[in-house]
DNA sequence: CTGACAAATGCCAGCGATGGCATCTTCGCA
DNA sequence: TGCGAAGATGCCATCGCTGGCATTTGTCAG
């Protein structure tokens, strides 16, 4: 039914060996056989059948995404893929995505999927990116795979931006606009986002000489929900901050509703910070000073990688990518309406 | 290196064969075999390579997602995506998501793909999925698909919801609030949902015996910015709407952005409602009256009709999905602060 | 108990490509 | 001009599995 490998050898007048060669870029091909074999290839519209190229050549031209949260996918995940999608589509490899429960147990139930389709590498976020478990089977599978953390462990690849730096770029705006008491909402417990970015809040009050107050630290869980939660808290205090940086952009969207519900005016009576840069800090009103994370960006700088650590085995790299101040109209000078 | 169907057969004492019936589920194995070709997949943990079984089989066990617009995927395809991939889940069958640029001439470009993954089956979303010449080219690959519209065409298996009187039903919404001079904005040119809501919007109207004003409805193109513009000329008009609906939840914030410009109360001066029930409706403040599509649902869905399809060729099918009316804090009474 | 038929099971080829090795060219240099 | 090495090309086995058909086993009526 559809052209084959040989169909294009008898059209070339060649060994179906050589149409391998010139497919698998092989460098030892005349010339003008390449030339005469690429013609047939054109003209027949051959493409080689994945499946059959997986089997003999060991090889698959998968690369796997594993991501956690099947039901609900992030604007963060859904950004990364669409650079891990994009990066795949200038190479013959092909993307599959695989949403894996963080609950199960991960290091066992990657053995079956690997058994399976063979991935010729792996990208992972977190949380998995941060699994000790599951890193160290895949080193014992001996498998390829890039993490997209902000933690940048050595001896792997490894692509993220510096989260406590940027988190302190974003606090330092609102202390240069005039802010001396600066909330801030945390990320969930026992995410690396938590700490880096709380860090990051820390870093910038030192720097301007602010003395930190624990109790404009409020615990959220990165919801909407625990964002109202949270801004209640903060904005009950008998001293209530001017401003608040909140650890990602769905709770800045639940301090912007908190302030709406007690009739503040944003940024006259508050300023809002976010973080992340999803579209909703586009689309809201004022629009919503964040950073915006390198996602799409991180995903095909990932994919690049570990391809290319199959070229080259012993490569292994870290890259911090830049990241964006996104100041719009939701962050201003105290008491300014 | 990995578990084979010959090292299974071997461990249960039978012939590759009987393993190979056993995992495709054919019937005609002894009860107390086919338990003890279990027992031996379970413990040498044997998952059949998808490679082989491809080649040998004829078979991909794949389901390829074509959607267009590669750069910036929407909250919309994400969904899609997710009840896709949800749907596979439960079945040996894998998804391949596939952008693929509307520009091209995708026709032609689906022979390749179909070449190279020999995909057992494709899930098409608009606008792939009301692209004549595409679906034609499908029929004459033999290919099977689904498309997810709201054209809902006969002697194909389609996916969709009411569109048109879910657009009635939040108009009628406005109107039973008391509104009576209603604007709207409409989708992009040449999609099926700009006509599908218009005609709702106009329905409703009709229903409820008021007059069409062609005044009040302002040409959109689904982005935040479209909406702003819409917004700054509907404001404008020399008799003001109480309220507008526009054709999804972009140009909703853009409307309310414009609003938000003004010093324009929400829904005290203006009611505002979207439609797609994106993330954003719920994240904004006041939340935003939508509707929410059963974007996750119709991915599901499409891809259990089109697998079901595989195994009765005879079957076609239309799948009309209840959509969600989401009443939020942007519309009320006019005139109601 | 036997024969005939149905059900269960096994054997072997083949899916479409690549890898290893054998063979044939080409080319440089004595 | 001839020879050897390097480079180009071809042949055949093989990857892991399923399909078709042959063979074995089981069942039941006569």
């Amino acid at each position: 039914m559809a052209t084959r490998i040989e169909d294009v050898a008898a059209h070339a007048g060649v060994s179906v060996k050589t149409v391998s060669r010139v497919l698998n870029g092989y460098a030892n091909v005349r010339t003008n056989l390449r030339a005469r074999i690429e013609a047939s290839i054109r003209e027949l519209n051959y493409v080689p059948n994945a499946s059959a190229r997986s089997l003999a050549g060991n090889r698959s031209y998968l690369v796997a995404l594993l991501y956690d949260n099947p039901t609900a996918v992030s604007s963060y995940i859904m950004d990364v893929i669409v650079g891990v999608l994009q990066a795949c589509k200038e190479t013959p490899y092909n993307a599959v995505l695989h949403p894996f429960d963080a609950a199960d147990d991960l290091a066992a139930r990657i053995d079956g999927f690997v058994a399976q389709h063979r991935p010729d590498a792996l990208v992972l976020v977190p949380p998995h990116a941060n699994n000790a478990k599951l890193l160290q089977r895949l080193h014992e599978l001996d498998i390829r795979y890039a993490t997209i953390s902000s933690k940048l462990r050595e001896s792997c690849i490894d692509i993220g931006f510096d989260e406590r730096k940027a988190a302190a770029d974003i606090v330092s705006h609102l202390i240069s606009l005039g802010h001396q008491r600066i909330g801030h909402i945390t990320g969930l417990k026992g995410h690396g986002a938590r700490t880096w970015r709380r860090s990051g809040y820390r870093d910038a009050l030192r720097k301007a000489g602010i003395a930190y107050d624990e109790s404009l630290v409020v615990d959220g869980d990165f919801t909407f929900a625990s964002g109202v939660v949270a801004a209640k808290a903060l904005l009950d205090h008998d001293r209530a901050p001017t401003a608040i940086f909140a650890a990602n952009d769905d709770m800045a969207c639940g301090v912007m509703r908190e302030a709406y519900e007690r009739g503040l005016s944003i940024p006259g009576d508050l300023s809002v910070c976010g973080f992340d840069g999803t579209p909703v800090s586009q689309l809201i009103s004022p629009g919503l000073t964040t950073v915006r994370q390198p996602c799409r960006e991180m995903g095909c700088a990932a994919v690049e990688s570990v391809l290319q650590a199959i070229r080259d085995p012993a490569m292994s790299q870290q890259e911090r990518l830049p990241y964006q101040l996104q100041l719009r109209g939701s962050s201003a000078a105290p008491g300014k309406s």
